[in-house]
DNA sequence: ATTAACAAATAAAACGTTTCCAGTTTGTGC
DNA sequence: GCACAAACTGGAAACGTTTTATTTGTTAAT
């Protein structure tokens, strides 16, 4: 291990054991041999302090464990979670992870495609906000949130669901007139879902509803601006809104207090995605959380999967709601 | 590019072309070549969907442009930002992560590092926390915030800047008798030194300052105990108080509030780290910031740096505060 | 005893690159 | 027009494994 004398080689080991190079490879490959000959070749091992090259190992055997994960950020905690989640998986089955941050570019996400090709990784699994992604013909992918196709599996939360259940909460904690918020362009197809799931919910319990589209990058003032539209003589027309994700949740919650309603009295607020602020502390929103363990467990073994016979093409999870103190229970 | 028939190699391109394989490879390397070869090479590669084989070459040049990251978790935002950064700083440079989540767990740390020796990887960046841990001797090593020794370079904030500045700012604001909090045993050795500048800052004002240390893993429970053995008639026997991390800071700000405590009014609180809560949104606590962005630019370049020549063993670098809203300014 | 059949270890080829060396061509200066 | 240097190309070896084919050594059966 000296910097002048490069890392021993199985044929070290092999010249020090005094067997053939194939007999090492058995012993370190768990390849049943004589019990006298794994003794010595364990021993050599040992003494030289011998380390398997995985270079070598992956051109010869074409498998590498490693996987791509390919999100836009780790600034999100969701993505954040995900990769955690992701890794743990991963690490679970003794492979190793390569981390893709697209920053939601289409081209760094195309272009880290066809860097996993290069780097011969067993598989990518990728949450794309790429519609026309170019997905590789030989590695094994994954997309999460986003349904590239019958061919391409995809595994994401139940949003239409999610959005039904965020309705059917507020209206349980006693709202009559809802809100539905969502911010711009930086949504996948999947996630969509949960305005559909919303509004069909409102309109199955007969509740009036309204639906807010901000732009992307929307300074606070647009959360203001939206909320004046909709007060009259200091109340809101609305007592209860969903927001489609936990951050816009956050936002709105500030603008309304700054604005002097309370957060859950005059309105009660519902995110989505299930983030916590700090580690494993308490929600600080009501929300409709991701099984994100279950969705990353799932990611991997699609991706590991051999034999790619009845795989759906998308594989559906269940969410649930958690009570964070935006609404009354 | 199918499944049946393998990728294609520089042989097919050499043989497509009609030129040898070293001319194939100084095209695609860069090197000078007669015009004519280079233009059929490049057609030849174009036809054939040609891509590198990224063992093969890792196992000749043993440079993988591959460096490993070890840090606890991607939960704690701190690390999530932290590993975000890393990961531009590498890409930039056309380095691709390898993510590795200890856990927190010495063995899981110590064989990650022999993981990344096998990978061949061509550094590892390290936040570790096991003291003991066994540092490769042929891998470039950059550690983060431990201190392993002069001949490890070990990058970090200015902690000790850090606690002092904590201390003049809340002095600054008002107070008159601080506190200073931290958890168990989860700190490495660099970031101890928040508090002996926090200290140091209070002896030299001349500011009386309590200590206070709460086990691993404390409940809700331990943070109202000490607020408790404080409390005097309604009133906390201290008016600023310095916690270690933002996540503590935040966990004590809630039970301040749930005690019938105001903040900032009644008490002023700084934390540490510069975590915001969801992306770029707002500080939610006045805090320390710590420079992400230059720790792993620094990292990152120590990391790829080839002479190793005069690497400083400890790089400080300077942090700054920031009003959250828990200080009066 | 002699050989057939089998087990187990060795030897050698292959994976897809890079790199070194030798050989060929081209160009320059007299 | 010739000798020589310079510039490039082609061929082959090497990187550290896995894998296949070959050899060696045993045991059992004739």
């Amino acid at each position: 291990m000296n910097k002048n004398n490069p890392a021993p080689t199985m044929k070290d080991v092999a010249r020090e054991a005094g067997v053939a190079l194939g007999t090492v490879s058995k012993v370190i490959n768990g390849i049943p041999v004589g019990e006298s000959y794994r003794v010595r070749v364990e021993e050599a091992i040992a003494k030289l302090n011998y380390r398997i090259n995985n270079y070598a190992k992956g051109l010869k055997s074409n498998r590498t464990f490693v996987v791509a994960v390919m999100v836009p950020n780790l600034i999100s905690p969701f993505f954040a979670k995900l990769v955690n989640c992701l890794n743990k998986s991963l690490a679970l089955r003794g492979y190793r992870m390569m981390l893709c941050a697209t920053d939601y570019d289409p081209e760094q996400e195309q272009s880290y495609v066809f860097m996993a090709e290069q780097q011969k990784v067993d598989g990518i699994i990728c949450l794309s906000y790429n519609p026309q992604l170019q997905v590789p013909e030989g590695v094994p992918f994954v997309s999460i949130d986003r349904y590239f196709g019958a061919q391409i599996p995809c595994v994401a939360s139940d949003n239409y669901g999610g959005g039904s259940l965020a309705a059917h909460k507020l209206v349980e904690n006693g709202c009559r007139n809802l809100a539905f918020l969502r911010i711009g362009s930086k949504l996948t197809n999947e996630p969509n879902k949960r305005k559909d799931g919303f509004v069909n919910a409102c309109e199955n319990m007969d509740i009036p509803y309204t639906l807010k589209i901000l732009d992307d990058g929307s300074p606070y003032s647009a959360f203001e601006d939206f909320l004046q539209e909709h007060l009259h003589e200091g109340k809101l027309d609305f007592d209860g809104i969903f927001c489609v994700t936990d951050t816009l949740a956050h936002q709105i919650i500030g603008s309304l207090r700054r604005m002097g309603q309370r957060v859950p009295e005059d309105v009660q607020v519902v995110g989505f995605d299930g983030i916590r602020h700090f580690g494993d502390l308490d929600y600080t929103c009501s929300t409709i959380v991701q099984p994100l363990e279950e969705i990353a467990e799932t990611c991997v073994e699609l991706i590991l999967e051999k034999d790619e016979g009845k795989i759906p093409s998308l594989i559906c999870l269940p969410v649930s709601y958690a009570c964070g103190g935006t609404t009354l229970k």
